[in-house]
DNA sequence: GGTTGACTTAAACATATGTTTAAGTCCGAA
DNA sequence: TTCGGACTTAAACATATGTTTAAGTCAACC
Protein backbone atom coordinates (compact mmCIF):
# COMPACT_ATOMS: atom_id res chain seq x y z
CA UNK A 1 0.00 0.00 0.00
CA UNK A 2 0.92 3.50 -0.55
CA UNK A 3 1.33 5.85 1.68
CA UNK A 4 -1.38 8.09 1.28
CA UNK A 5 -4.67 6.56 0.68
CA UNK A 6 -6.59 6.79 -2.66
CA UNK A 7 -9.09 8.82 -1.58
CA UNK A 8 -7.46 11.83 -0.68
CA UNK A 9 -4.86 11.30 -3.15
CA UNK A 10 -3.84 14.79 -5.00
CA UNK A 11 -4.13 15.18 -8.70
CA UNK A 12 -0.93 16.43 -10.75
CA UNK A 13 -2.03 18.96 -13.55
CA UNK A 14 -1.48 16.38 -16.32
CA UNK A 15 -3.76 13.73 -14.46
CA UNK A 16 -6.41 16.78 -13.93
CA UNK A 17 -6.49 17.42 -17.44
CA UNK A 18 -6.36 13.92 -18.66
CA UNK A 19 -9.14 12.90 -16.73
CA UNK A 20 -10.81 16.10 -16.90
CA UNK A 21 -10.82 16.18 -20.72
CA UNK A 22 -9.17 19.59 -20.40
CA UNK A 23 -5.77 21.06 -21.50
CA UNK A 24 -3.32 21.71 -18.68
CA UNK A 25 -3.22 25.09 -20.63
CA UNK A 26 -6.41 25.48 -20.18
CA UNK A 27 -6.45 24.60 -16.30
CA UNK A 28 -3.28 27.18 -15.63
CA UNK A 29 -5.86 29.72 -17.15
CA UNK A 30 -8.52 28.63 -15.36
CA UNK A 31 -6.58 29.24 -12.06
CA UNK A 32 -5.03 32.20 -13.44
CA UNK A 33 -8.75 33.93 -13.40
CA UNK A 34 -9.34 32.66 -10.50
CA UNK A 35 -11.53 29.67 -11.18
CA UNK A 36 -10.32 26.95 -9.89
CA UNK A 37 -7.36 26.66 -7.05
CA UNK A 38 -4.16 24.30 -6.07
CA UNK A 39 -1.13 24.06 -3.97
CA UNK A 40 1.56 24.00 -4.69
CA UNK A 41 4.86 21.49 -4.09
CA UNK A 42 7.71 22.47 -2.52
CA UNK A 43 8.99 22.19 -6.32
CA UNK A 44 7.02 24.46 -7.11
CA UNK A 45 4.38 22.11 -9.50
CA UNK A 46 0.84 22.43 -8.69
CA UNK A 47 -1.53 19.86 -6.85
CA UNK A 48 -5.02 19.56 -7.13
CA UNK A 49 -7.91 18.36 -4.65
CA UNK A 50 -10.05 15.93 -5.99
CA UNK A 51 -12.99 17.81 -5.95
CA UNK A 52 -11.51 20.34 -8.89
CA UNK A 53 -12.73 17.66 -11.11
CA UNK A 54 -16.04 18.16 -10.58
CA UNK A 55 -15.60 21.91 -10.24
CA UNK A 56 -14.04 21.84 -13.84
CA UNK A 57 -16.84 19.76 -14.95
CA UNK A 58 -18.66 22.12 -13.77
CA UNK A 59 -16.84 24.93 -15.59
CA UNK A 60 -17.05 22.99 -18.93
CA UNK A 61 -20.80 22.62 -18.87
CA UNK A 62 -21.44 26.02 -17.65
CA UNK A 63 -19.02 27.48 -20.86
CA UNK A 64 -20.87 24.67 -23.09
CA UNK A 65 -24.34 26.27 -21.95
CA UNK A 66 -22.83 29.55 -23.19
CA UNK A 67 -21.59 31.21 -19.70
CA UNK A 68 -18.66 33.35 -19.80
CA UNK A 69 -15.97 32.31 -17.63
CA UNK A 70 -16.10 35.83 -15.45
CA UNK A 71 -19.49 34.99 -14.44
CA UNK A 72 -18.82 31.56 -13.57
CA UNK A 73 -16.10 32.54 -11.52
CA UNK A 74 -18.50 35.12 -9.50
CA UNK A 75 -20.19 31.99 -8.91
CA UNK A 76 -17.90 29.86 -7.63
CA UNK A 77 -16.19 32.37 -5.76
CA UNK A 78 -19.23 31.86 -3.41
CA UNK A 79 -17.27 28.77 -1.93
CA UNK A 80 -15.53 30.19 0.96
CA UNK A 81 -11.74 29.39 1.13
CA UNK A 82 -11.28 25.93 1.17
CA UNK A 83 -14.53 24.47 1.09
CA UNK A 84 -15.64 21.48 -0.62
CA UNK A 85 -19.01 22.54 -2.82
CA UNK A 86 -22.03 20.84 -1.11
CA UNK A 87 -24.86 19.87 -3.10
CA UNK A 88 -26.97 22.44 -1.93
CA UNK A 89 -24.18 24.44 -3.52
CA UNK A 90 -24.67 22.64 -7.40
CA UNK A 91 -28.05 23.23 -7.16
CA UNK A 92 -27.84 26.67 -6.64
CA UNK A 93 -25.43 27.75 -9.04
CA UNK A 94 -27.83 25.63 -11.54
CA UNK A 95 -30.69 27.64 -10.86
CA UNK A 96 -28.57 29.99 -11.79
CA UNK A 97 -28.03 29.41 -14.79
CA UNK A 98 -31.86 28.29 -15.62
CA UNK A 99 -32.43 31.22 -15.22
CA UNK A 100 -30.23 33.38 -17.45
CA UNK A 101 -30.76 30.50 -20.18
CA UNK A 102 -34.60 31.51 -19.59
CA UNK A 103 -33.41 35.07 -20.24
CA UNK A 104 -31.67 34.22 -23.34
CA UNK A 105 -34.32 31.84 -25.04
CA UNK A 106 -36.46 35.16 -24.29
CA UNK A 107 -34.48 37.69 -25.93
CA UNK A 108 -34.34 35.45 -28.68
CA UNK A 109 -37.79 34.72 -29.19
CA UNK A 110 -38.20 38.40 -29.49
CA UNK A 111 -35.73 38.87 -31.48
CA UNK A 112 -36.83 36.29 -33.97
CA UNK A 113 -40.28 37.90 -34.30
CA UNK A 114 -38.92 41.47 -34.53
CA UNK A 115 -36.66 40.46 -37.38
CA UNK A 116 -39.09 38.83 -39.15
CA UNK A 117 -41.96 41.71 -38.65
CA UNK A 118 -39.38 44.64 -39.95
CA UNK A 119 -39.20 42.77 -43.05
CA UNK A 120 -42.24 41.34 -43.81
CA UNK A 121 -44.23 44.87 -43.28
CA UNK A 122 -43.19 45.48 -46.38
CA UNK A 123 -41.78 48.89 -45.63
CA UNK A 124 -38.30 47.54 -45.17
CA UNK A 125 -37.14 50.30 -43.00
CA UNK A 126 -34.50 48.53 -40.57
CA UNK A 127 -33.34 51.94 -40.23
CA UNK A 128 -35.84 52.83 -37.68
CA UNK A 129 -35.89 49.68 -36.17
CA UNK A 130 -35.52 48.35 -32.84
CA UNK A 131 -33.02 45.76 -34.23
CA UNK A 132 -30.84 48.20 -35.84
CA UNK A 133 -30.85 50.52 -32.64
CA UNK A 134 -31.57 48.69 -29.93
CA UNK A 135 -31.52 51.08 -26.63
CA UNK A 136 -31.06 48.02 -24.87
CA UNK A 137 -34.90 47.47 -24.40
CA UNK A 138 -33.36 43.70 -25.76
CA UNK A 139 -30.22 43.85 -25.05
CA UNK A 140 -30.91 43.10 -21.22
CA UNK A 141 -28.55 40.35 -20.32
CA UNK A 142 -28.46 40.38 -16.50
CA UNK A 143 -25.11 40.83 -15.86
CA UNK A 144 -24.02 37.94 -13.07
CA UNK A 145 -25.53 35.87 -10.61
CA UNK A 146 -28.26 37.59 -8.35
CA UNK A 147 -29.79 33.87 -7.11
CA UNK A 148 -27.11 32.58 -5.58
CA UNK A 149 -25.95 35.61 -3.21
CA UNK A 150 -29.58 36.12 -1.89
CA UNK A 151 -29.04 33.04 0.40
CA UNK A 152 -27.51 31.76 2.56
CA UNK A 153 -23.65 29.74 1.61
CA UNK A 154 -22.91 26.61 1.34
CA UNK B 1 -29.73 73.50 -58.55
CA UNK B 2 -26.81 71.20 -58.14
CA UNK B 3 -25.00 69.38 -61.21
CA UNK B 4 -26.09 65.54 -59.18
CA UNK B 5 -29.63 65.40 -58.63
CA UNK B 6 -29.99 64.62 -54.80
CA UNK B 7 -31.48 60.87 -55.13
CA UNK B 8 -28.44 59.73 -57.18
CA UNK B 9 -26.10 61.60 -54.47
CA UNK B 10 -23.27 59.30 -53.00
CA UNK B 11 -22.18 59.42 -49.24
CA UNK B 12 -18.84 60.06 -47.80
CA UNK B 13 -17.79 57.61 -45.14
CA UNK B 14 -18.40 60.25 -42.72
CA UNK B 15 -22.09 61.04 -43.77
CA UNK B 16 -22.51 56.98 -43.89
CA UNK B 17 -21.53 56.88 -40.13
CA UNK B 18 -23.36 59.58 -39.26
CA UNK B 19 -26.73 58.35 -41.16
CA UNK B 20 -26.41 54.54 -39.81
CA UNK B 21 -24.85 55.47 -36.44
CA UNK B 22 -21.89 53.37 -37.52
CA UNK B 23 -18.30 54.58 -36.57
CA UNK B 24 -16.01 54.75 -39.45
CA UNK B 25 -13.60 52.79 -38.68
CA UNK B 26 -16.25 49.81 -38.45
CA UNK B 27 -17.73 50.66 -41.87
CA UNK B 28 -14.00 50.25 -43.02
CA UNK B 29 -13.54 47.15 -41.32
CA UNK B 30 -16.63 45.59 -43.10
CA UNK B 31 -15.50 46.72 -45.85
CA UNK B 32 -11.68 44.77 -45.54
CA UNK B 33 -14.37 42.44 -44.41
CA UNK B 34 -16.45 42.09 -47.79
CA UNK B 35 -19.54 43.42 -46.23
CA UNK B 36 -19.91 46.58 -48.23
CA UNK B 37 -18.59 47.93 -51.03
CA UNK B 38 -17.57 51.55 -52.07
CA UNK B 39 -16.07 53.68 -55.26
CA UNK B 40 -12.96 55.74 -55.13
CA UNK B 41 -12.83 59.21 -55.80
CA UNK B 42 -9.56 60.58 -57.81
CA UNK B 43 -8.19 61.57 -54.91
CA UNK B 44 -8.44 58.06 -52.90
CA UNK B 45 -11.59 58.65 -51.06
CA UNK B 46 -14.38 55.99 -50.47
CA UNK B 47 -18.00 56.79 -51.73
CA UNK B 48 -21.28 55.17 -50.80
CA UNK B 49 -24.33 53.85 -53.36
CA UNK B 50 -27.56 55.50 -50.87
CA UNK B 51 -28.52 51.30 -50.37
CA UNK B 52 -25.64 50.74 -48.55
CA UNK B 53 -27.26 52.78 -45.51
CA UNK B 54 -29.62 49.81 -45.85
CA UNK B 55 -26.91 46.98 -46.40
CA UNK B 56 -25.32 48.61 -43.20
CA UNK B 57 -28.89 48.01 -41.53
CA UNK B 58 -29.13 44.97 -42.28
CA UNK B 59 -25.64 44.05 -40.99
CA UNK B 60 -25.97 45.82 -37.73
CA UNK B 61 -29.93 44.22 -37.13
CA UNK B 62 -27.74 40.80 -38.14
CA UNK B 63 -24.94 41.44 -36.00
CA UNK B 64 -27.91 42.14 -33.24
CA UNK B 65 -29.31 38.87 -33.26
CA UNK B 66 -25.91 36.96 -32.79
CA UNK B 67 -24.95 36.35 -36.26
CA UNK B 68 -20.78 36.79 -37.09
CA UNK B 69 -20.30 38.63 -39.59
CA UNK B 70 -18.66 36.24 -41.53
CA UNK B 71 -22.12 34.75 -42.14
CA UNK B 72 -23.63 37.59 -42.85
CA UNK B 73 -20.94 38.29 -45.67
CA UNK B 74 -21.87 35.27 -47.16
CA UNK B 75 -25.65 36.28 -47.33
CA UNK B 76 -25.07 39.45 -48.56
CA UNK B 77 -22.60 38.08 -51.08
CA UNK B 78 -25.35 36.62 -52.93
CA UNK B 79 -26.09 39.72 -54.08
CA UNK B 80 -24.25 39.97 -57.80
CA UNK B 81 -21.92 42.52 -58.29
CA UNK B 82 -23.45 45.74 -58.32
CA UNK B 83 -26.71 44.90 -57.86
CA UNK B 84 -29.24 46.64 -55.19
CA UNK B 85 -31.03 44.23 -53.13
CA UNK B 86 -34.47 43.72 -53.81
CA UNK B 87 -37.80 42.94 -50.93
CA UNK B 88 -36.87 39.50 -52.13
CA UNK B 89 -33.48 39.33 -50.82
CA UNK B 90 -34.50 40.42 -47.56
CA UNK B 91 -37.07 38.45 -47.02
CA UNK B 92 -35.33 35.54 -47.79
CA UNK B 93 -32.09 36.51 -45.93
CA UNK B 94 -34.58 37.02 -43.16
CA UNK B 95 -35.46 33.40 -43.48
CA UNK B 96 -32.25 32.86 -42.88
CA UNK B 97 -31.56 34.16 -39.58
CA UNK B 98 -35.33 33.03 -38.54
CA UNK B 99 -34.14 29.19 -39.31
CA UNK B 100 -30.72 30.14 -37.45
CA UNK B 101 -32.79 31.43 -34.56
CA UNK B 102 -35.53 28.74 -34.52
CA UNK B 103 -32.38 26.70 -33.99
CA UNK B 104 -30.57 28.59 -31.18
CA UNK B 105 -33.67 28.77 -29.13
CA UNK B 106 -34.20 24.62 -29.13
CA UNK B 107 -30.55 24.17 -28.33
CA UNK B 108 -30.89 26.44 -25.21
CA UNK B 109 -33.75 25.18 -23.97
CA UNK B 110 -32.24 21.44 -24.68
CA UNK B 111 -29.55 22.48 -22.87
CA UNK B 112 -31.48 24.46 -19.96
CA UNK B 113 -33.25 21.03 -19.53
CA UNK B 114 -30.41 18.81 -19.49
CA UNK B 115 -28.16 21.18 -16.72
CA UNK B 116 -31.40 20.66 -14.45
CA UNK B 117 -31.70 17.38 -15.24
CA UNK B 118 -28.13 17.11 -14.91
CA UNK B 119 -27.80 18.36 -11.18
CA UNK B 120 -31.34 17.70 -9.96
CA UNK B 121 -30.85 13.50 -10.47
CA UNK B 122 -28.89 13.76 -7.00
CA UNK B 123 -25.92 12.14 -8.63
CA UNK B 124 -23.96 15.10 -9.55
CA UNK B 125 -22.44 12.95 -11.81
CA UNK B 126 -21.35 16.01 -14.84
CA UNK B 127 -18.40 13.88 -15.45
CA UNK B 128 -20.39 11.60 -17.74
CA UNK B 129 -23.17 14.80 -18.49
CA UNK B 130 -23.75 15.29 -22.23
CA UNK B 131 -23.03 19.24 -21.39
CA UNK B 132 -19.48 18.77 -19.95
CA UNK B 133 -18.51 16.51 -23.11
CA UNK B 134 -20.63 17.41 -26.01
CA UNK B 135 -19.73 15.02 -28.67
CA UNK B 136 -21.54 17.80 -30.99
CA UNK B 137 -24.92 16.45 -30.35
CA UNK B 138 -25.81 19.72 -28.72
CA UNK B 139 -23.74 21.39 -30.82
CA UNK B 140 -25.31 21.52 -34.33
CA UNK B 141 -25.30 24.91 -35.49
CA UNK B 142 -25.39 24.15 -39.40
CA UNK B 143 -22.80 26.99 -39.87
CA UNK B 144 -23.97 29.21 -42.81
CA UNK B 145 -27.07 29.79 -44.91
CA UNK B 146 -28.56 26.86 -46.73
CA UNK B 147 -32.11 28.47 -47.30
CA UNK B 148 -30.52 31.20 -49.84
CA UNK B 149 -28.33 29.35 -51.72
CA UNK B 150 -31.03 26.53 -52.80
CA UNK B 151 -33.28 29.31 -54.45
CA UNK B 152 -32.87 31.52 -57.55
CA UNK B 153 -30.66 34.95 -56.47
CA UNK B 154 -32.11 38.26 -56.66
C1' DG C 1 22.97 9.13 -10.51
C1' DG C 2 21.38 9.88 -14.98
C1' DT C 3 17.85 10.23 -18.35
C1' DT C 4 13.40 11.35 -19.80
C1' DG C 5 9.02 12.99 -19.50
C1' DA C 6 6.19 16.14 -16.85
C1' DC C 7 6.25 20.31 -14.92
C1' DT C 8 7.26 25.75 -14.50
C1' DT C 9 6.97 30.71 -16.34
C1' DA C 10 6.32 34.60 -19.47
C1' DA C 11 5.16 36.05 -23.72
C1' DA C 12 3.59 35.63 -28.35
C1' DC C 13 -0.02 33.94 -31.23
C1' DA C 14 -4.97 32.78 -32.55
C1' DT C 15 -10.04 34.35 -33.46
C1' DA C 16 -13.86 37.82 -33.87
C1' DT C 17 -14.97 42.39 -33.84
C1' DG C 18 -13.67 46.25 -33.93
C1' DT C 19 -11.08 51.12 -32.02
C1' DT C 20 -7.18 53.99 -31.62
C1' DT C 21 -3.16 56.08 -33.15
C1' DA C 22 0.39 57.99 -36.16
C1' DA C 23 1.56 60.05 -40.15
C1' DG C 24 0.19 61.75 -44.06
C1' DT C 25 -3.33 63.48 -48.10
C1' DC C 26 -7.54 65.57 -49.98
C1' DC C 27 -11.46 68.68 -50.39
C1' DG C 28 -14.36 72.60 -49.76
C1' DA C 29 -14.86 77.19 -48.38
C1' DA C 30 -13.16 81.97 -47.42
C1' DT D 1 -4.51 80.03 -52.14
C1' DT D 2 -4.60 78.66 -47.92
C1' DC D 3 -6.67 76.51 -43.83
C1' DG D 4 -9.00 73.16 -41.15
C1' DG D 5 -11.55 69.33 -41.07
C1' DA D 6 -12.41 64.99 -43.29
C1' DC D 7 -10.25 61.54 -45.42
C1' DT D 8 -6.33 57.68 -46.27
C1' DT D 9 -3.35 53.61 -44.62
C1' DA D 10 -1.03 50.34 -41.61
C1' DA D 11 -0.37 48.80 -37.30
C1' DA D 12 -1.07 48.50 -32.45
C1' DC D 13 -4.43 47.91 -28.88
C1' DA D 14 -8.78 45.97 -26.71
C1' DT D 15 -11.74 41.74 -25.04
C1' DA D 16 -12.56 36.70 -24.14
C1' DT D 17 -10.72 32.38 -24.25
C1' DG D 18 -7.40 30.03 -24.61
C1' DT D 19 -2.82 27.53 -27.27
C1' DT D 20 1.87 27.52 -28.47
C1' DT D 21 6.55 28.26 -27.78
C1' DA D 22 11.00 28.96 -25.59
C1' DA D 23 13.83 28.18 -22.00
C1' DG D 24 14.46 26.18 -18.03
C1' DT D 25 13.37 22.91 -13.58
C1' DC D 26 11.52 18.79 -11.24
C1' DA D 27 10.47 14.06 -10.34
C1' DA D 28 10.33 9.25 -11.09
C1' DC D 29 12.27 5.15 -12.74
C1' DC D 30 16.23 2.11 -13.90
Amino acid sequence: MSTVPWNTKELTIGELAERSGVPASALRFYERQGLIRSRRTSGNQRRYHRTTLRVVAFIRASQNVGIPLAVIGEVLNFLPEGATPTREFWVRASDCWREELNARIERLERMRDLFTECIGCGCLSFEQCLLVNPGDRLGEKGSGPHRLSSGAPA
